[in-house]
DNA sequence: ATTTATCGATTACTTTTATTCATAGATACG
DNA sequence: CGTATCTATGAATAAAAGTAATCGATAAAT
């Protein structure tokens, strides 16, 4: 077998000019190199080193090896180098996975500083899962879930990073947008729009319609936030999201902010995470500075 | 530092799902690889594999490693292929050496069913050596030498590998052509065209014009056969050529071949090589084939 | 639900391998 | 021609790798 130290042994007598030398480099004694080549030779059944006198010339053998070890003792000294990041937590892969479609533009905000203050962190972001979020957790999937219905399991950890409120986006110039907040069967003669999930993720259905036993007039779904606020713009429908959401794209569009009910839909949103990761530096970092960017 | 074993170690695990198994296709114990793999996340700094349960999960460096070892095991391998071929003498670069310009001819006929013969030996052929033939050969710049000049020295060996005649070349159309032989002096009012190498080693001035003590009118070099034929057969200068060459053109173009002297100049090739390299079995497959096809 | 089989980790012990020391033999250099 | 320097070698020793036996945990089978 011809093993790492036997390239770098050939490397380094290559690049001295002597076993002595090379020896010292690795080392070792001279002796040892004596006996470990003199071994590698018999076992390889060719020499690697024509003896003339003192000197060592390398065989046509000889010189094949010496190219595989230019070739190959780089990449294991470079992996040496990775693995001490990993070990020191400096380097790997955060898998976000999200299971609110409008934090989208939340996560961008705290991804953008992370990645500068984490050169060797790549950052990875999942939005469909087999098995549900915490699913995916659990099932090594992803590594962050950020969602706002946290699962208190043993072996998962929730923080909550921040508090925002769910509002109805109407058009501008649409009969409710001036309203101070609106209720249930003001719905009912309007159309939804909503993100392609379960109804029970709903908030607008599970806290405010439900509750009152309404519905709307029709329920339309639409992936992409942009074209959803479009569609509210141009008075082709209702839908729900955070107000920090609303209000940001509110400068741009005409779009206005309404209360869900008297007092509101108040929501949280939170990270979570394996209780085993929690001394991942970067896992952690990252948490971190997701509550820091949310105050 | 990461060894060739720890990666067979975390191929053999991925590939046979346990370490049980694994230390079964590594035939070794359970315990072995425990201890080994113990070893090396200690000293790596970081766990390789998650255990969950009995269960083992590579981690985001284990996945590196998985990776490294995916490139670099195949290519130890490979290289232990490659050393087997060096070891039966299989394989190898045959470095030729050229001292006889119009032997380039000749070496083709054996270079072709030699590299069918030997698929793992790569034929190299040089022509120019700062130090002669015998220089480049001592100082293993190339393994065998083609010369006419055998130069009998401690450490080398030349083997004859065949005979031929040196002629003179003329146009068919020439004065000379219909001779049985030339004489020396006939040569006086000739323009002879040789090879650009010192005189010294042209035999057709060392044996034949300057024991007469004659010269041709004038003299130029062409360093390639085919211009140099044609040359002839416009009648623009002679030349001398083996036998056998000038034979083989003398059927497309129209030149004709004479005796130089009553007795014609008889040639020998030698194939030169050191008497170390005697034990190799592609280099004196070469020689043997070499004298065969000559025959 | 309980037994059984299987897996990985651990401890103590054994075997193998690597390394060193001391030294011999060969070779280049002043 | 001696001297310094290189590689090779044999015996001794230090270090590493491997094994056997066994434990605790966990799937799978009954």
């Amino acid at each position: 077998m011809i093993e790492r130290s036997h390239l770098a042994i050939i490397r380094e007598v290559d690049r001295h000019g002597s076993l002595t030398a090379a020896a010292t480099a690795l080392f070792l004694t001279q002796s040892a190199l004596s006996h470990t080549i003199k071994k590698v030779e018999l076992q390889l059944g060719t020499p690697i080193w024509a003896r003339e006198g003192r000197r060592m010339r390398l065989t046509q053998a000889g010189q094949y090896l010496l190219a595989l070890a230019n070739r190959l003792l780089p990449q294991f000294e470079d992996a040496e180098l990775v693995m001490h990041d990993y070990a020191k937590g400096q380097r790997g892969t955060l898998r976000i996975g999200m299971e609110c479609h409008p934090c989208y533009q939340w996560l961008l905000k705290v991804v953008s500083p992370y990645l500068a203050e984490w050169p060797d962190v790549d950052v990875d972001v999942k939005q469909r899962f087999q098995f549900g979020g915490i699913g995916a957790l659990l099932g090594y999937e992803i590594d962050i879930l950020v969602t706002p219905d946290p699962l208190f399991k043993p072996g998962l950890l929730f923080t909550p990073v921040f508090d925002y409120e769910q509002v109805l986006v109407v058009s501008s110039r649409h009969a409710l947008a001036l309203k101070p907040y609106v209720v249930p069967k003001e719905l009912s003669d309007q159309i939804l729009i909503t993100y392609p999930v379960e109804i029970e993720r709903l908030d607008i259905y599970n806290q405010f319609l439900l509750p009152a036993g309404c519905a709307p007039k029709k329920h339309k779904t639409i992936e992409t936030t942009e074209i959803m606020l479009q569609m509210v713009e141009a008075g082709r429908g209702v839908a729900a999201l955070p107000r920090w959401l609303v209000e940001e794209y509110a400068a741009k569009i005409g779009i206005t902010a309404v209360r869900l009910g008297k007092n509101g839909i108040a929501k949280q949103i939170f990270l979570g995470v394996r209780d085993t990761d929690t001394s991942n530096d970067f896992l952690r970092a990252f948490v971190e500075l997701a509550r820091q960017v949310s105050f």
